[in-house]
RNA sequence: GGGCGUUUAGCUCAGUUGGGAGAGCGCUUCCCUUACAAGGAAGAGGUCGGCGGUUCGAGCCCGUCAACGCCCACCA
């Protein structure tokens, strides 16, 4: 082995060799409970980010130990086809060859993206190779494929059948950069600097005039009526006049509905039913027209009348410029309020009156929150079900057709002979109704999400009832980031409860976000994103694994600093170099895979593997409430300070006796091997490379997880472990060298001392031990250490100053244990309440403590002043 | 307007049945000891945001205030 850990020299040729093996597919563990994650499809034309390390990391370990511990895992990858994303990457890729889609025509151009896909789409899966991603590509899915294709098929035909799927004209969301709509959560709306403008309207009969305020001026020429609250006085009188529209002089009747806020503005709103969703519904309620005043670009159409052809700004500007001239401008207030966006593009959105399909919502909803609400489904951390619910609760019906030309198609079809609709399975050939074949389809085609929706089980094989489905469904977990909770989360419990009539997972880990060290939002944009396939170039990927792990406390954002992976790429050489370290006193190959451990260790080891049991326990424990960077912490320290920088250091001198050589190199092996395990799942590279250097038999990857080894522990090892600590730090108090050797006399009233400590006093800090009654002349001074004192000979030690400031810094130590104890104590009410195990606790912490100073005082009365 | 999160060592953060304040990095001192200087040993550093309450006991529970951040809402 090479002396110093190599990531990239390690990392070459593992994922090949797993992946060959059929390690990462379920039939690597036949008989066992099956457990199923899927993965949240990246987009087809994604490339691997921060936040897909970190959501395909909790993934890969929680499936590693599940692996490991027996269950039939199946991770199961795939892509989304991202509608909007990928036709918009490959529009622009003709559009350099100063072609736009319409002149390819809807095939040609459909053909053109999956050539697109089949070159560029496949980027991402190469990256999770590199990541380690332990998925199974045999079941690799793409949500256009022809499986899933029929399964959204199936799905839309059945929701159109029980009436959950229709087809009406409502206002919508509407991108005039893609011309397409958008669903309610598709927007992302920011706060803007923008105006509220009053504008007056006349009534009809003379008796003054109306003020409305907008903000969106031009919106006024598609005016319908004028609405105020029916208990407001002021309008009382104005209910049922009419007014006259300026600039578009169309008479408009002033209405009364409950949803006008007395208190907004003037208190009366002009209502434009076609571009504004409560307008839409006051004008529904009192029968006003909707008047589309916008093209598919939001620029004025021909119910403009002279603002025609203007861009929505434009005619904003126009407008305004017009009603003043006019003389119908009361007066223009600042104001800031919330403006959405396209959640793809950026660009505004326009509320639009326009024909789209929609799912009715409503009957689903209830399934999907008792699922919640009665535990069958578990958010992670719980606090997120509050949000689910309030989401839930305020739903209106999905849109869910996109005038886009790369997704699912809707299978619907019109006759133009009788206007019947058409909704089936097989492509209809004759109009069922009349039977004539002057058939078309819908053009639109179906919210990216509605596929995504069934992914639980679309991916398992279903409207087929495969062996897949039976086994994975319900999945086990579900992985995701709280920003798609309601995109996508949600959706699958809706639709998991509908068609297979069970929720679609039972767990839903939520993680949050990686950030920049500052607490910003890693994106490309701001040009602040670490690329992880440059870390992992650079760092490899097992300490790129180690340090997100460790930083990514459940369900809180992770500041990512490449200071982590440092030590993470530290961790590593240091687990390296004690591999090495055992390989130098066991034999290459020699440990048995599972089990092996000794049956009368000696002291050291039985110590090590005691504290590797209660490691094994709560590490388990804290991985099965998935709270992966308190068991990763854990372990960190286990292996580096317990095992590395104490049982190491202790085997040497055990190793150097022939009497407890054998069970000492045995106990070396075990909890070295058990390490592995453990760390496999968070850095399945170098564990797996040392595996093989250690056990030699099989993979790592297919092993078993460790059992919590049965032993006992010797008492002593904490107050020996104070004992080498006090003697370190007279050493350090008086720069004497590690290698000074010294002797050392012990007076142990309690008889703690075990005989091993004599071989260790000497292996680990260069003194010679001699056990009996403290030294009955004065020229020794004192390392205490519990019920045990030893004697150093002040013989050497020039500086008493610096020997004075040693007991009394441990002095104060004591004496401040003293304080905290004694204050409880002298406390009734704490004798009387807490329980007695923590009184006693108290007792024993007081008395040490007051032995330690009184031992402590006699020395540095015996040392005198300086 | 409603909801949620965060506030602990110089920095980034852990601390989940209330009972000895922790990690990594940084800093100081010593040491190239035969696994490892990408290391070892020793050490400094905290009124756990403020105030009030419950309790024998509060970083942890309750109330309140403050700062920062996020989400949601029919802000015409």
């Amino acid at each position: 082995m090479k002396p110093t850990y190599d990531p990239a020299a390690v990392e070459a040729d593992w994922y090949d060799i797993w992946e060959k093996s059929g390690v990462f597919a379920p039939e690597h563990n036949p008989d066992g409970e099956p457990f199923c994650i899927v993965l949240p499809p990246p987009n087809v034309t994604g490339v691997l980010h921060m936040g897909h390390a970190l959501n395909h990391l909790i993934h890969d370990v929680i499936v590693r130990r599940k692996r490991m511990q027996g269950f039939k895992v199946l991770w199961l990858p795939g892509m989304d086809h991202a509608g909007i994303a990928t036709q918009t990457v490959v529009e622009r890729e003709i559009g350099r060859e100063g072609l736009t889609r319409h002149d390819l025509g809807r095939e040609a151009f459909v053909e053109q993206v999956w050539t697109w896909k089949r070159k560029f789409g496949g980027s991402i899966t190469t990256q999770m190779r590199q990541l380690g991603d332990s998925v199974d590509w045999s079941r690799e899915r793409f949500t256009m494929d022809e499986g899933l294709s029929a399964a959204v098929r199936e799905v839309f035909v059945r929701l159109y059948e029980k009436d959950l799927i229709y087809r009406g004209n409502r206002i919508i969301n509407w991108c005039p950069q893609d011309h397409t709509a958008l669903s309610d959560i598709e927007v992302e709306y920011e706060d803007t600097a923008g105006e509220l403008v009053y504008i007056n309207y006349p009534f009809t009969d003379g008796s003054g005039h109306l003020t409305v305020a907008t903000t969106r001026a031009e919106t006024m020429l598609g005016d319908t009526g004028v609405a105020v609250h029916p208990d407001d006085e002021r309008y009382s009188e104005a209910v049922g006049k009419t007014v006259m529209l300026p600039l578009v002089n169309r008479e408009i009747p002033v209405v009364a509905d409950d949803v006008v806020d007395p208190e907004f503005g003037t208190g009366a709103v002009k209502v434009t039913p076609a571009h504004d969703p409560n307008d839409f519904e006051i004008g529904n309620r009192h029968g006003l027209e909707a008047i589309n005043i916008f093209t598919i670009e939001a620029a004025v159409n021909e119910n403009g009348g002279e603002f025609a052809g203007l861009d929505r700004l434009e005619a904003r500007r126009a407008v305004k410029e017009a009603l003043s001239a006019a003389g119908h401008i009361d007066h223009i207030e600042e104001r800031a309020h919330s403006v959405g966006h396209c959640y793809r593009c950026k660009t505004v959105v326009e509320p639009y009156l326009s024909l789209q399909w929609f799912v009715k919502v409503g009957p689903l909803v209830t399934p999907a929150m008792e699922a919640v609400r009665d535990g069958r489904t578990r958010f992670v951390p719980q606090r997120w079900e509050n949000s689910y619910f309030h989401w839930m609760e305020n739903l209106r019906d999905w849109c869910v057709s996109r005038q886009i030309w790369w997704g699912h198609r809707i299978p619907a079809w019109y006759c133009a002979d009788c206007d019947e609709v058409t909704v089936a399975r097989e492509d209809p050939t004759v109009c069922p109704s009349c039977e004539g074949s002057n058939l078309r389809q819908d053009e639109d085609v179906l919210d990216t999400w509605f596929s995504s929706a069934l992914w639980p089980f679309s991916t398992l094989g279903w409207p087929e009832e495969t062996a897949d489905l039976a086994d994975f469904y319900p999945n086990a977990v579900l992985v995701t980031g709280f920003d798609i909770i309601y995109f996508w989360v949600a959706r699958m419990l809706k639709m998991g409860l509908e068609f297979m009539g069970e929720v679609p997972f039972r767990d839903v880990v939520i993680h949050g976000l990686v950030r920049t060290p500052d607490g910003r939002k890693m994106s490309k944009s701001l040009g602040n994103a670490i690329d992880p396939l440059d870390v992992i170039e650079s760092h490899g990927a097992d300490p790129l694994r180690l340090a997100i792990v460790q930083a990514a406390a459940p369900g809180q954002d992770v500041p990512f600093d490449m200071e982590w992976v440092e030590g993470a790429r530290k961790f590593g050489n240091k687990l390296w170099n004690a591999a090495r370290f055992v390989l130098g006193h066991v034999d290459s190959g020699s440990v048995p895979a599972d089990g092996g451990y000794p049956e009368s260790p000696g002291p050291e080891s039985a110590w090590i593997l005691s504290r590797l049991a209660a490691v094994v326990e709560r590490f388990d424990e804290l991985s099965d409430e998935y709270r992966f960077s308190d068991a990763y912490g854990l372990l960190y320290n286990f292996a580096w300070s317990e095992v590395f920088d104490w049982y190491l250091e202790l085997s040497k001198a055990a190793l150097a006796d022939e009497a407890s050589a054998p069970q000492t190199r045995q106990t070396l092996g075990v909890v070295l091997r058990d390490l592995l395990k453990l760390f496999h799942p968070a850095i399945p590279y170098l564990t797996e490379e040392l595996w093989k250097e250690v056990v030699g038999d099989g993979l790592l990857a297919g092993a078993r997880w460790p059992d919590p080894p049965p032993t006992a522990a010797p008492q002593s090892m904490a107050v020996f472990q104070e004992l080498v600590g006090g003697i370190r730090r007279f050493r350090s108090s008086h720069q004497l060298s590690p290698r000074h050797a010294l002797e050392l006399r012990i007076a142990d009233p309690e008889s703690v001392i075990e005989s091993w400590w004599e071989r260790q006093l000497k292996s680990l800090v260069a003194v010679t031990a001699e056990f009996g009654d403290a030294p009955d002349s004065d020229g020794f001074t004192r390392v205490v250490a519990g019920p045990i004192q030893g004697f150093l000979p002040l013989e050497g030690v020039v500086d008493l100053d610096a020997e004075r400031a040693r007991l009394e810094r441990a002095l104060a130590g004591a004496e401040a244990d003293f304080a905290v104890a004694d204050k409880k104590l002298s406390n009734p009410s704490f004798r009387d309440r807490a329980p007695a195990e923590i009184v006693t606790k108290e007792e024993a912490k007081q008395a040490e403590a007051e032995a330690t100073i009184a031992k402590l005082r006699a020395q540095l009365d015996e040392l005198g002043d300086s």
